[in-house]
Order: structure tokens, then C-alpha cells, then sequence
DNA sequence: ACATCCTAATGCAGTGACTGCAAGTATTGA
DNA sequence: TCAATACTTGCAGTCACTGCATTAGGATGT
């Protein structure tokens, strides 16, 4: 069709990772407003259509394919434990490593281009929003095992999906927390915060709360 | 310009009125994605241009116009209080009731409409999200001041813009909480969860947190 | 009564994200 | 070598949204 090699230059990977690129470079650059498709389309050397065959949208784009998962190990352990439950969570979520070896460059540049728009920082957060249910799930799990274990009566276990609930939209807060700061420090090249950090805070703020 | 009395048919309030009404119903009737503002537009009577002029997005015409505003006088005795902090925090946001008396069964009509879609739930939480700054600002002042009266030392003092930080993000949580049962009785009848309710779980949930 | 100003409403033309459909071409497997 | 397959593309169209220029009523001042 056109007089470039047309179609099937690359592998799919390849084209993904171009635009990926393209993207993070350009909005580096401009801003997530001054670029448009078709910027990145001509900067990665693929079509519109295309583009969008790649991704959903234009966020997707920028904020990478890999929505977060949960760690199904870690989901077990998490259930069994007895120590700090919002600390704990934290580490359920997990953030594909699959991507980081290959383009460790990448994914720091992505951070700081998302960590310079609000709006996007909500975007990423409204991804977090579609685990939740697993994690409430989880939470739930947990809970339930403590109160047998403590010989809860009826009216205790009755109340605890509603618990379950409410701790998961603490934990999401929680979660929030720690990828702000995340990326806060990412953009100081200061290492990111570990578990033990954020449940020291996190303890600190619980027992002011309770 | 039209055969119709063109311009200044009605004030301001009842043209925004119109197009808010409109928009509750089609979205009622068609969901959220299958209605155009085209569709609002001539439901409502007014031009396309009009609609824009009165709502900056078509999400801005269901939600509503109005933002989540803080409380003043609830904020100052926030601030000096030694109550739960969570809960008590819940109160500071209020829901501006100027709209209510003239509409009642509107509002119960947007949430229904509101509450049907996820997405349009986030996008609710997002406008939380403009507020949070503010939030988190007072939350600091009340950790200062129990802080001082507790006679902390230096290196308690500056650990509080930390944990500041991470009790708006858990309070943020809460909110969501308290707004999705919130409208989940509301499509039900059920009268709306009250402070002391909401105060009732967290605190349960708080002492097994910590 | 008249000119004036202001405001709400409108039309129009354009941009940008996104989709469905119908090809076309390179690669792979039989 | 032929065919199925995998990628890619062009094209036409929809929809949200914006800037600009224009028009029509109403309110105001003299």
C-alpha cells in the first residue's frame, strides 16, 4: 500500500514498544495535551488505525498495558497472617515485573511523565479500582479466619462483609498513598518506599486514629 | 434567528435547570453511553453551543454543577477536637443542599442514574480528589495541635506533613465508602448512613487494624 | 422614547479521540 | 505452492468539545 515494507515489519511486541515509547517521549515533552494521536502515530511510524488496534485509548498508551494483579501467593499468606492487615495488603498488589528488565529506563520516564498530571494520576487510580473487588474478596477471607479463630459469635461474623468493605476502600487509600510516593522519589532518583516504611507511618497514623 | 423567541426566553437557573433534568432522565432511560448531548440538547430545547455554555462536560450536566465544598465551622472544630478523627473528618465535607428543596426527586434520580455506572461513580471521586489538598491542610492543623497539647518532641513535629498525608488518602477511602452505601440505600428507600453509623463500623474496624 | 450595553442563545466550522468495515500484504503451515 | 493467518492500513463516520462571530431580548441611563 505504501512504499514502505507495509505491514508485519515488526512483531507485535516490537510495534506496542515503539508506540509505548513514543508516547512516553512525547509527553514528556509537550504535556498530555499538547500531543496528540497523530503525533505519536507519526513518531512511531504506524498508522492511526493502528495505533488504536495497540491500544484502547490514548492513556493506555502512556499509562502502559498491564493493569495490576493480584499476587496469589502473597493472597495466601495474606489470609493466614496475624500481623498489621493494611500494611500486609500492600503487598498483594503487584506490579508487573515482566516489562521492567527489558526497559528499566522506561518505565522511570513513564512515572514521571504520569506524576506530572493529576488527571492522570486519578486515571491510574481508577485501574486500581477494578481489583478491588478481588481484594475485598481477600480482605473478607482474612477477616473471617481471625474471628473463628477468636471464637467470634453471629453477630460478629454477620457484620464482618461490611468491614471487609469499608477496609478495602481504606487500603485503596492506603494504596494511593504509596504510588504518590512512589512516585515522588522516583522523580529524586530516591529509592521507593518499602513495606517496612509505609507500615511504620501507617502504624504510627492508626494508632492516632483509633 | 429561529421563529422561536430566540434569545433570553428564560433566566439562566431555569435553562440549566432544564438541560440537568434532561440529562437525569435520558441517562435513566438509555444509560450513560447511549445518550448524545445531541439527544440532551433537544430534549432540553436548547442548541448544542447553549449546553456547553452551561456545563463544561456532558458528565458535568449529570453529576451536577456543584462541587463538594468544605464545611468552615465544622473544619474549626475539627481542628480542636479529640474525638475519632476518621469519622468526625467525614462531616467536613458537605453536600450543598441549595439544590434539594427545589428538587428533591431529582437528586434521588441523579443518584440512581449516577450509581448505575462505575465509571461515573469515579469520575464522582475524582471531584473528591479537587479537594483533597484542602483536606489534608486541616488534617495537619488538628495533628499539630494534639501534638503540641501532648508535649511532642521535634522529631514527632515533622513526621505530622507525613502523616498528614496518608490519613487524607485513608480519609478519602472512608468517603467513598460512606458515598457508595450512601447511594446503595438510596436506590433501596433506605434512609441514608449517619455519622454515628459510619463512626460505628470504622471504629470496629480501626481496632483490628491497628 | 431612544440609543446603548449586556447577556443568553445560536450557528458554523474545526479539532481530536475513537470505531467499524473492508481491503492489502507479509508470514506461516500444510 | 496455496491457503490460512496475523498485522497493518485507509476511509468514512460519530461524538465530545472549542473558538469565533452574530443575533435577539432585556435592562439601563438620559
Amino acid at each position: 500500500m505504501s512504499t514502505e515494507p507495509g505491514a508485519r515489519r515488526r512483531g507485535v511486541a516490537e510495534t506496542t514498544a515503539a508506540i509505548e515509547r513514543a508516547t512516553v517521549e512525547l509527553v514528556l515533552e509537550h504535556g498530555y495535551d499538547g500531543v496528540t494521536v497523530d503525533m505519536i502515530c507519526r513518531a512511531a511510524g504506524v498508522s492511526q488505525r493502528t495505533f488504536f488496534n495497540h491500544f484502547k485509548t490514548k492513556d493506555a498508551a502512556l499509562l502502559g498495558p498491564d493493569l495490576p494483579r493480584i499476587d496469589e501467593r502473597a493472597a495466601r499468606e495474606f489470609i493466614v497472617s496475624d500481623g498489621p492487615l493494611l500494611a500486609e495488603a500492600v503487598g498483594l498488589v503487584r506490579i508487573d515485573p515482566s516489562k521492567l528488565p527489558g526497559d528499566a529506563g522506561l518505565m522511570a520516564r513513564r512515572i514521571r511523565a504520569i506524576s506530572g498530571n493529576p488527571l492522570l494520576m486519578a486515571r491510574q487510580m481508577e485501574r486500581l479500582a477494578e481489583i478491588e473487588g478481588e481484594l475485598r474478596e481477600i480482605v473478607e477471607l482474612r477477616l473471617r479466619q481471625q474471628a473463628l479463630r477468636a471464637g467470634a459469635d453471629e453477630a460478629e461474623l454477620a457484620a464482618i462483609p461490611d468491614e471487609a468493605e469499608i477496609t478495602t476502600h481504606l487500603l485503596a487509600g492506603v494504596m494511593r498513598y504509596v504510588g504518590l510516593t512512589w512516585s515522588r522519589r522516583a522523580e529524586q532518583g530516591a529509592p521507593p518506599p518499602d513495606g517496612a516504611e509505609v507500615a511504620d507511618v501507617l502504624g504510627r497514623v492508626l494508632r492516632k486514629l483509633a
